[in-house]
DNA sequence: CGTTTTTGACCAGCGC
DNA sequence: GCGCTGGTCAAAAACG
């Protein structure tokens, strides 16, 4: 799901830049461009072609409301979008439920009681360029009386080669693998792995090929990481290409959490550095921000004041 | 040499 | 109590 279809970042500023000098220097021009930011004539972004130089009370009361309008104007925006997202995430958790509804696991012979109040976050990702749909699941915790305990579950699918036999999910995290166990369900290994980046991360990961699609792995997860993600640097450039970016929503409420990402453009790449997408609520708020600065930089308003505030400072150096 | 993976053994929960 | 099964432990091996 791409957060730009639901929300409009554009924020559209009233960006009116007035005290910096018309003319911008060449070798700023030419910065600019060496930044990749096309050359454009600044004087097309000047509203009032006043002189600069005269900077009188007036023009800064007149630029203090504008920037409080402003201000005002994103608050305001932020509130919609904050609004947005509770709305759009209320109705995720009704499709989710009602999906986990009509889901009932058909191994009846299941040791652990199935809890459909628990936290199911689904994944479906993949390295070979075939997106892929996402479902839900259940989990259930351990021990149904200790209830108090239960632990976050989320569950991954990821797509990958079929004659790829390592059960390696590329999530962001280090992982150390502690056993491995077939399962009577699935002739597929389980792999057991434990969040080594922190010693004091109780978090759990088991990854087993799908029965119905064994191009397909199946991570499970329960738990949160009490630490940041741990190197994304080291995940880009390690040789599978296989990344997954777990979402996993850690507000109170528990509220699951279904995002798809593309990974297509991980495999056999390093661009998986810059494109390494974060879904935690943090995460997705980063990839707000992201889009956000999409914006503004594709904003020709947002360019001629960033052109204008990077000629005055020059200037007022000067 | 330190870290990670492998793999058989062991443990605990559950159904009969 | 016994057997089945999933999950974990830990020693050995592999790896960098």
């Amino acid at each position: 799901m791409d957060c730009s279809s639901w929300i409009n970042t554009s924020l559209d500023l009233n960006i009116n830049p007035r005290r910096v000098h018309r003319e911008l220097p060449k070798e700023v021009e030419s910065k600019l461009f060496s930044l990749g930011m096309p050359k454009f004539n600044v004087e097309e972004c000047w509203e009032s072609k006043r002189p600069i130089k005269d900077e009188s009370t007036s023009d800064l009361e007149e630029e203090l409301k504008r920037v409080t309008a402003e201000n005002k104007k994103l608050a305001e925006m932020l509130s919609v979008v904050c609004e947005n997202y509770n709305t759009l995430r209320s109705h995720l958790m009704e499709y989710t439920r009602k999906n986990g509804e009509k889901e009932t696991s058909p191994t009846s012979k299941k040791r652990k009681s199935e809890s459909s109040n628990n936290n199911s976050i689904c994944v479906m990702g993949t390295n070979n360029g075939n997106s892929e749909s996402s479902s839900t699941d259940e989990e259930s915790c351990k021990k149904p009386r200790e209830e108090t305990m239960k632990p976050k579950i989320s569950r991954v699918y990821v797509r990958t080669e079929a004659s790829d036999t390592t059960l390696i999910v590329k999530d962001g995290y280090q992982w150390r693998k502690y056993g491995q166990k077939v399962t009577r369900d699935n002739p597929c290994p389980r792999a057991y792995f434990k969040c080594s980046f922190a010693p004091s991360c109780p978090v759990k990961k088991k990854v087993q090929r799908s029965v119905d699609d064994q191009s397909v792995l199946v991570a499970t997860y329960e738990g949160e990481h009490n630490h940041p993600q741990a190197s994304s640097q080291m995940e880009a450039t390690s040789g599978s290409g296989r990344s997954v970016t777990l979402a996993s929503v850690p507000c109170a409420a528990a509220t699951p959490t279904l995002v798809t990402l593309d990974l297509t453009k991980s495999k056999g790449s390093n661009d998986s550095k810059s494109t390494k997408t974060k879904v935690d609520t943090p995460k997705v708020q980063q990839v707000l921000v992201e889009q956000m600065a999409t914006s503004l930089t594709t904003d020709p308003n947002f360019r001629a004041a960033l052109v204008a505030a990077i000629s005055g400072r020059l200037l007022h150096n000067n």
